[in-house]
DNA sequence: TGACATTATGAACATTGTTCATTAAATTGG
DNA sequence: CCAATTTAATGAACAATGTTCATAATGTCA
């Protein structure tokens, strides 16, 4: 049985596909990540990248996990400097303007649909999990009369109405339904649940 | 000038292709629409595809145009038949169901983006202007006194809100961050906004 | 009937993702 | 140090995709 170093090298190099797959998606959207400009970029031959990577797919998915956990950092930074009442919000916000920022890493998230019977790696489902949960952490300390039941439907429900908010402006299609940019959305959106939230 | 009958064939022929079109779709998902199955089920030659479409993306959007009308009715017919004060309840409710009952064509809808540079066509856009309407309509009588600034906001946050249940259960992720069923959110987050909302 | 417009074809091209037999290189046991 | 074995890497091929276009067939009208 004889191993080389121990994957060592190989690991590095499959970092480096990452970091070029991030780069191409970067530079020329989700479409301009191809195989063989992969193949190209890292300086190795066509076959070679299947060497590193089961899949595209699998690509992606290791692409996306750091768009996630960039995010996931962003988000918690900007709950940690804002104000006790206001960190809904400046997550909401931070939320949006990740999405903005990082428009083309955004369009590979929303956009990859894994072929279907394939379950999702669960470090990857780890990062979306985490995602709301900081919400959760914030809504707990401004209500805490309120029952966990209804807190983990008041997280679910504004997550996902977050997640709407950043999927249609994305797409542009917010100015179709007439509305205002996301973040004023956002903010509404915010105020009114809370009212309604408000001592219950 | 010598025109054959004017085209009315050629009408037809688009009709049925956007039929085997749907078919497809419904079938095998959006991987079955390719111009190759399009052509064997028309009768006709690949070539001939293109001589009634322009692309493949404007098929697309034509079917997607049927799915939005689809949509609409039910929406409506969902909004006719509820109760006054319910109204919003069972849009959302209808709107949920229909992305869950016609799961494949959603798909279509939510996965197709139209090369950019290219603008969706004026029809496909009001297919999609006119559905948050609806919403609108009885928020309006719900909330009499409520200024038309602060409707826009509710209807244009809560239909982004909807949306978002709506693609987070289509994609299979609302278990992933803790959350029951997306009608279940929908009547909450209503619940909640409808509160907040309350004599203001 | 002949000129012309429309309809239809099928072969080709360019890109994709993916596989795999084969070759090169590196590591290790003796 | 060498030969055996494992790992790394190649490049040619395959299948499927969207799209184009010169050409042929067919219908329409003067």
């Amino acid at each position: 049985m004889a191993r080389r170093k121990g994957g060592i090298d190989r690991d590095a190099l499959r970092e480096k596909l990452i970091a070029v797959a991030e780069a191409l998606v970067l530079q020329g959207g989700p479409e301009a990540l191809t195989a063989r400009a992969l193949a190209t970029h890292i300086g190795y031959s066509l076959g070679h990248v299947y060497n590193l990577v089961e899949d595209l797919d699998e690509l992606v998915l290791l692409v996306n996990g750091r768009t996630l956990e960039r995010l996931y950092d962003t988000l918690e930074e900007a709950a940690e400097k804002a104000k006790p009442g206001h960190k809904v919000h400046a997550i909401a916000a931070a939320y949006l303007s990740f999405c903005a920022d990082n428009a083309r890493m955004w369009s590979l998230v929303l956009g990859h649909k894994l072929p279907e019977g394939r379950a999702l790696p669960d470090e990857y489902a780890a990062r979306i999990s985490a995602l709301p949960v900081l919400v959760a952490t914030e809504l707990k300390a401004m209500f805490p009369k309120r029952s966990s039941d209804m807190l983990k439907r008041d997280v679910a429900s504004l997550w996902s109405a977050l997640h709407g908010l950043g999927t249609l402006e994305h797409n542009g299609r917010l100015p179709l339904i007439g509305a205002p940019s996301a973040s004023v959305l956002a903010k509404h959106l915010l105020d009114t649940a809370f009212a309604g939230m408000k001592d219950k």
